[in-house]
DNA sequence: GAAATTGTATAGCAGTAGCATACAATTTAT
DNA sequence: ATAAATTGTATGCTACTGCTATACAATTTC
């Protein structure tokens, strides 16, 4: 599949498949009701326990995002759920924030930051 | 002391101490030369165990942030050193912003998307 | 209805966070 | 000097978490 674990990533792996799950649902590469590979297929792409993806699709169904059903498997939800997906990506996003504006920093430095990050992601983003 | 830790946040209690006490030296709270707490005393109010602030007080020092010694305390570092805290501020913000873009979210969207976090951040911070 | 496919539950191991308590270095007061 | 107080450090323990291997159960397919 299209989604990458990362060992330096801080993150557990489960949740790292979340995120990049989520992130396809909230981009719109997976739509409603496209159906998500099986546990076990996904987790040897990976070369990861079935578990560990098993636990992802119960983070994802948990958020609405996904529905998961013994026997035949997860797909995504409806879309007016996956309007939520959306919200879970902000959350991290204002984490940061917070953290900037605890730092004392002013909104004006806070933007400049943030489009100085960005010119840089979007300049030379790593290649798979 | 001006350190608030939130038992909500996933972040263990001993980065919280951390993030927090640095994001004080990187918004000029604390000035080199400055003597940090002993790690009883913050342990104390903040209702944890002195390894817990011991703890965090190591991996500020790793950072170059403090400079702690046995017996005498722990000591914002010199100013050449402090510059880094800024870089440790960021990076929070770069992961999160790496995962906007990893949506498939334009800059122009991301960018709005900030502008409007802030905007709520600033508008109405929690009080104590 | 047997076989294949798919998710779920159980059990175990390793690592981490937090705590209580004891130890060691430094400073302060005698 | 040296005893006492102050400060950080080390040890040992418990609970929880992330991950794995293996067994179990539901659904679909033939």
């Amino acid at each position: 599949m299209f989604i990458v674990v990362d060992e330096n990533d801080s993150r557990p792996i489960y949740r790292q498949v979340a995120d990049g799950i989520r992130a396809l649902i909230a981009g719109g590469e997976l739509r409603e009701g496209v159906q998500l590979p099986p546990v076990r297929q996904l987790a040897a792409d990976l070369g990861v326990n079935l578990n560990t993806i098993a636990t992802a699709y119960r983070e994802l169904q948990a958020e609405g995002l996904i529905t998961v059903r013994h026997g035949s498997g997860a797909v995504v939800a409806s879309s007016r759920a996956i309007e939520r997906a959306d919200e879970e990506l902000r959350r991290p996003l204002r984490t940061a924030l917070t953290q900037l504006v605890l730092a004392g920093l002013a909104r004006t430095e806070i933007m400049g930051m943030v489009a100085e990050e960005l010119r840089a992601l979007l300049k030379g983003p790593k290649r798979g």
